[in-house]
Order: structure tokens, then C-alpha cells, then sequence
DNA sequence: CTTGCGTCCTGCTCGC
DNA sequence: TGCGAGCAGGACGCAA
């Protein structure tokens, strides 16, 4: 579910909260959700390397990707796939049942004094996972390879370098990883309204002046959604347990057969890369 | 090499 | 009220 701004909301609050402390224990409850790609060691890692006995040294993002680093220079990344969430609470109290908590882990406060925190990772679809890696070289050969520039900051001119070479919708070139970092179904469709660009357009028929609005909506899409702490739909829930605010600002997405906000013409639907896109047909060109 | 489609899962909403 | 179909924020493997 979570595409940039939600992961990028997520990994604030978890690394205010648990960063430099220590994991004194770490469960798993599905071991199918940890991968392992690393080349040493198959299949003899879960609760030994999840972390227990580490310092949170890091919690960073790379796309739609979380990445916790260990004190021992190992870590993990934490992909939450389509309803992937983390939940932090208080450790003294009794853990709740809650269903799909895949991952727990128990970290000592940072602040001296304060309870544990438990940290959780759940996801009902199972479509995220967290993998494991021994050092950050480890991380970036298996993990990170393959991913495009960050869409938070993309310059024009390299989206426009990026969409040139495809000849595929620029809707689905957005949604492609490879070409961009962050960006999915919902802020795609915003991004391309906002610039005023019609999703089934060529990638190669962007001029570098629509690459540029492009990335101009890009950028400042995501950077709203952020600060609004991202999108809930239905399954997105900050680790404090708070919604995203950014829904009431969406101007195309889940809004099929609904005015434009622009221009007040019947926003329509279509199936772009089997993903559904609503987009405005007077405004996108 | 590039591109499009099916698949992995569970849960919720909508229409009959 | 009950029930099945369809749809959902992602990404990978495979086939053309």
C-alpha cells in the first residue's frame, strides 16, 4: 500500500523512537515474511539476525523502501509491499492479539528511564517482506540495485532523460521503479495531473518542458503528502496509530466519474499497466 | 532487450 | 441479511 510519503512518514516516527536503542529480543511469527538473499548462510538466519543484541544505528529510505542499519554494520530493509505497516507501543504493557503480526521486536528506550519499546511489522497480504544483509555493501548489491534516482528530489531533465528511453505509457514508466524511486499508483495519477499530462502518452513524446512540470508536480506531490504524514486509504496507519491526512488532497485519485477540480469536465478511468488511472480529459494532454 | 500480463495474499465493499 | 465478484497502495517472473 504504502508508496513513498507513507514509507517516509513511517521512518520518522520509527527513527525518532527507536534509534540507538538496543534490540534485546526479537520474534518471529511467520518466518516466510524474512528473506534471505544473502549468499552465506541459507536459510539460518530469523530471530539470531533480526537484529537482537544490536543498536538501531540508522533507519533510513530508499524509495519505498525502509532501511534499519545495525551497529554491527549489518541491518535490514523493510518493504511493506501493498498493507505492510510497522506499530510501535509501549513495551511494559501486554502485547494485544492483533492479526498478521508477523515480526516483533523489543527495543530498550534510547532515553534513559523509559519504557521498552515494541516494535511490530504487519501485513495481511504478505506482499512485503524484510530482508536481511550482512553490511551496507551486502545491502546495496542485493537490495538496492536497479532502483532509479529518489522522486522526492528528481531534476527535469533527468526524468526526461529517464521517460526518453521508453516507449511505454508515462504511466507506467512512473510506476517503475528502475526509472523512478517512490512513486505509486495514487501519486502517479496525482503528479500527472498536476502537470497536466496525459498517462498514456509515450514516454519518448515528453518534451523536456513537460518533463520538467513533470517533475516540478513530482516532487511537490510528494513532498505535501509527507508533511500530511501520506495517504490512508484503508490499510496505511502511522506507527503511533494515527492516519495519513493526505486523502482529502487528492484530486483525481478514487475520484472516477467525479468533476475535475480544475476544470469541472467528468474525470475518467482507465486500466494503464493492469493498475486502474483516473485522469482528467481536458486537462492531460 | 523491452514490454505486458499473471501471480502472490487477505479483506473490504458493492450489487444482486 | 447473505454471498460471491471485483478490487486494493507493490513487485517479480515469465513469455512474446
Amino acid at each position: 500500500m504504502p508508496e513513498l510519503p507513507e514509507v517516509e512518514a513511517i521512518r520518522r516516527q520509527v527513527r525518532r523512537v527507536v534509534m540507538g536503542g538496543r534490540i534485546h529480543k526479537a520474534m518471529v511469527r511467520r518466518r516466510d515474511v524474512v528473506r534471505d538473499r544473502s549468499n552465506h548462510r541459507k536459510g539460518r538466519l530469523f530471530t539470531k539476525d533480526l537484529g537482537r543484541g544490536q543498536v538501531v544505528d540508522s533507519v533510513e529510505r530508499r524509495g519505498k523502501q525502509l532501511l534499519v542499519g545495525f551497529s554491527d554494520g549489518g541491518g535490514m530493509v523493510v518493504r511493506l509491499g501493498m498493507s505492510g505497516r510497522i506499530t510501535l507501543e509501549d513495551g511494559s504493557k501486554r502485547n494485544p492479539v492483533v492479526a498478521h503480526q508477523h515480526l516483533v521486536w523489543m527495543v530498550e528506550s534510547p532515553r534513559p528511564s523509559q519504557s521498552p519499546i515494541r516494535m511490530s511489522f504487519i501485513d495481511p497480504r504478505r506482499f512485503g517482506g524484510v530482508y536481511l544483509f550482512g553490511s551496507v555493501e551486502d545491502c546495496r548489491e542485493r537490495l538496492l540495485t536497479g532502483l532509479g534516482p529518489e522522486a522526492t528530489s528528481i531534476p527535469g531533465t533527468r526524468l526526461h532523460e529517464r521517460l526518453g528511453r521508453t516507449r511505454r505509457m508515462v504511466k507506467a514508466a512512473l510506476l517503475d521503479q528502475s526509472v523512478l524511486a517512490g512513486v505509486g499508483n495514487i501519486y502517479a495519477d496525482e503528479a500527472l495531473h498536476s502537470a497536466g499530462v496525459h498517462p498514456e502518452r509515450a514516454g519518448q513524446s515528453i518534451s523536456l518542458v513537460e518533463a520538467e512540470k513533470l517533475a516540478v508536480a513530482i516532487r511537490s506531490t510528494l513532498k505535501r503528502a509527507i508533511q500530511a504524514g501520506g495517504s490512508t486509504l484503508r490499510d496505511h496507519v502511522l506507527p503511533d496509530g494515527s492516519p495519513g491526512a493526505f486523502v482529502g488532497e487528492h484530486r483525481v485519485y478514487g475520484r472516477g466519474g467525479k468533476p475535475c477540480l480544475a476544470c469541472g469536465k467528468e474525470l475518467e478511468m482507465l486500466q494503464i499497466a493492469s493498475r486502474s488511472s483516473i485522469f482528467c480529459p481536458r486537462c492531460q494532454r
